[in-house]
DNA sequence: CATGAATGAGCGTTCATTCAT
DNA sequence: CATGAATGAACGCTCATTCAT
């Protein structure tokens, strides 16, 4: 990937993630790249292989934030390393890959939720480990707290988020 | 209000709400509405007006559905009612209008978390009322929890949402 | 239809005839009628919208262009108006009209040959009548004939055209 | 002239003669051609550049084509030689240039009608010598006709212009 | 000789908005 | 009150062409 193709990926990114997708023109991303609008075209096809490739590469990220959770074996950690993800979530580039995945969340053609069955399955196996009554819905639901932390960081409410967050440690015990 | 006015504002919501503001284009409100394009302008002064007047009622309808929970006084059955409240969303009409808030919590011109403060407020002296050791946090909590139930009704997995909710009332003890 | 309407009709005819469909840039028809660019596809949807209507008309000249050889009853008649029928394209619209239709002849799309079978056919009567040995052909060829006249005349080289006209009446001694 | 240079213009060939000089993108052309766009440009300077090349291609078709008539000394032979010709357009690349040069008709920067004074002038003196009242009306009239038979070549309506060429050796006795 | 990244102007089309009727 | 013709700016995208490699 050639040095114009992520400046253009990354104007995207930060225009989609802030203004929504619709609201963002194509001519806006070239000029915050850097670039004529024709090469938009040329690497990405259209605005909607445009942000394909964000999504692509949002998976990634979702995935190296997961792996080490789902990697873990005790079960008190793989509860606690949830309970503090949305802290990994790192610099303002990784934040705007959630955002855009948060914003396409209605969006039917995008939303994808079977990406985040692993997860919940880990903290499932982890919850019956932990003796928990309904193992399914505790993951269900810390996963879903996990969503909301996440959203509060990204908004940058992180004070608050990480009182919140040990409360939570509290709460869970871990 | 005229018969017109409100079929635009009813097609209006449905549009925004299923695919977003931007993606929406004033001549598709105007034929779903059954009215000249020209009308919505007369009556909504531009398209932003048309969203403003659609959150002013969105407002009204959270309200109706926050009201029998801010004015009940058995702490129990505060919390109980909040579990509750995701099924009490009513006809389409009502869930676009969650759906609407849901899109633009996003975008900061239109997220007001302040409306939410009263029924927080609320829970967090429940809470407080049934010893619970972090009332504010438990509040919040709930409150997040709450939201994520109703995107998941709003989406249509009514069966998951009633065992998880079933879930949470046996979890609080409500 | 509106002036404006026409505008654009006699605008997109003038520029398609004279420098081919594809050649011609809708901004330029729209600056030609004197309306904005948008005007045209609130009336014809698209360019090729435009052209259909276009042919549309194209139709209704040739037919009132045909009407007198196909209802003339005399056999010579009927070739000596066909002979002469170059010279009955009036204004330069007409003139147009028949560019256009001419210009579309290598385009599958748009070339029907089959709104010529009735006056090949008339033709064909007219030569049988006539005794001609083969009257199939001759209306064939007659028609060529009639082709090639026409374009001739089109390009503007009226006297020569004239001159051939005044050949082929007297070979036909009609 | 190198592989590459020919694949160009055999691709730009198919695609003018097909679908219009305008409508033909220059990346269509390389594509088919399978070289890089931008050697067209080095090779053929700009995209008339490619059509000029053509146009002089084509016209040492149609001299091959006119060759063998120009030096038939017998009259009745030029004539028939005439009306056979459209049949000697051999391959589908023969046949690719004369739609080229049809379609250009109407671009008086193309169209060169003096190229085929020779032809004409050989058939006037053809039909001199047979005696014909006005051999030089007859000789365009036979050009016209000829032009009109290759179209209906062209075009695969070979059946009916076979037949359509014998009825017109009958008719003129060759 | 050949590539393909890059450009900027222009394309057909849609947009929110205005206004005469 | 209501229409729909009309606008002009902006949209996503394609074009012929250039140029560093």
């Amino acid at each position: 990937m050639t040095e114009k193709q992520s400046n253009i990926l990354n104007a995207a990114l930060e225009l989609f993630s802030n203004q929504g997708y619709a609201a963002t023109a194509t001519s806006q991303i070239a000029k915050k790249a850097g670039v004529s609008e024709g090469l938009i075209f040329r690497h990405f096809e259209n605005k909607k292989g445009l942000l394909n490739a964000l999504l692509k590469e949002a998976d990634g990220r979702l995935g190296k934030l997961f792996g080490p959770i789902l990697f873990e074996t005790n079960s008190k950690k793989v509860i606690r390393r949830t309970i503090k993800m949305p802290f990994k979530i790192g610099d303002g580039k990784d934040s705007d890959y959630w955002k855009l995945q948060s914003i396409l969340k209605w969006n039917s053609e995008y939303n994808k939720p079977e990406k985040l069955k692993p997860l919940i399955y880990k903290l499932t196996v982890a919850f019956r480990n932990l003796k928990y009554k309904d193992p399914d819905n505790e993951a269900k639901l810390l996963y879903h707290i996990m969503d909301n932390i996440s959203i509060e960081v990204l908004k940058g409410n992180m004070e608050e988020a990480k009182i919140f967050r040990d409360f939570l440690l509290k709460k869970y015990k871990v």
